[in-house]
DNA sequence: CTCATATACTTTAACATTAAACTATTTTAT
DNA sequence: ATAAAATAGTTTAATGTTAAAGTATATGAG
């Protein structure tokens, strides 16, 4: 039975309709257990550290978590004012930054993994592991497209 | 071969790192299509009018978008400044408002659905719809448990 | 009837995000 | 060598969101 152009556009639509909500319900959810004033995208950089580097610039990390510069700027600040980065000058570079992190921003990464690990042994009890990272997959490949459709526009 | 904790929270953060990248670019590829000014959270009060009912409250568009009601404030205000909805006392009750959509409100709904079908297009293209709707179903399961864990909390 | 409580909505302050303008550096082309 | 273009990051103005306080109206218990 064929769908019509709109059943289709309809299906999209819900499509992304889960994803919002499911990012709105988890950031929420996520956040409410963090340490005092943490945010989902300060504890996301500093997660970075722990899974990808031990050094970036503001750059790498806005492109890692599909930001803008600004935005990063802003996170940045954030948490370089609660001591859990640190941002200096790039000794090769004047117009880079070298961003590391500093042990209390180690610990407090700890710390909310720790606070979020009930919500995360629920999830890994209900959905299994290769379950979620199935979806994770098929999630990367509609993000991957549309990141390249959003260059190719402009 | 047996996973970590440690493995199975880096599965499901990444899930939910996929998850909201992909809400922040395909509200940004959409509203980058809609007509001038129209936000995301704007289309959306717009379409509810097609789909759902001709005249409502606030707060039931707050509960059906699940924003909370000052949002909805929010929205309503602007997309009466741009005369796309009426908002009038309620005759039967004196603290309740009553909201409709306008003639040029459809316009701009209908012209919003039309500048976004050739993303919507390539998208189905990509992704059969049938794909779509299998993950939709996916993801509708797990938003459905972080919903009901939400309230279970507090 | 009256007062306490619940409901509907608005306002305010705080924060995250974007786009676009801006500053400062580095690279490239001529 | 110099001027133009590209790159890295910041700032600003706008929007959307929440939580919490505030206003006004309705309901209900006594």
């Amino acid at each position: 039975m064929a769908k019509t152009n709109e059943e289709m556009d309809m299906e999209i639509f819900g499509f992304f309709t889960e994803v919002s909500i499911i990012a709105q319900l988890s950031i929420s959810l996520f956040e409410r257990q963090l340490p005092e004033g943490l945010t989902n995208s300060q504890f996301g950089v500093l997660n970075w550290f722990h899974r990808v580097d031990n050094e970036a610039t503001p750059g790498r990390l806005a492109a890692a978590f599909q930001v803008t510069p600004g935005a990063m700027t802003n996170t940045l600040k954030r948490l370089e004012a609660k001591a859990l980065i640190k941002v200096e000058p790039d000794a090769s570079s004047g117009r880079r930054k070298r961003v590391t992190i500093t042990p209390e921003g180690r610990d407090m990464r700890q710390r909310a993994i720790e606070s979020a690990t009930p919500l995360l042994a629920e999830l890994v009890q209900a959905f299994s592991p290769s379950a979620i990272a199935e979806q994770t997959r098929e999630l990367a490949k509609i993000r991957e497209y549309l990141d390249a459709y959003r260059y190719r526009e402009s």
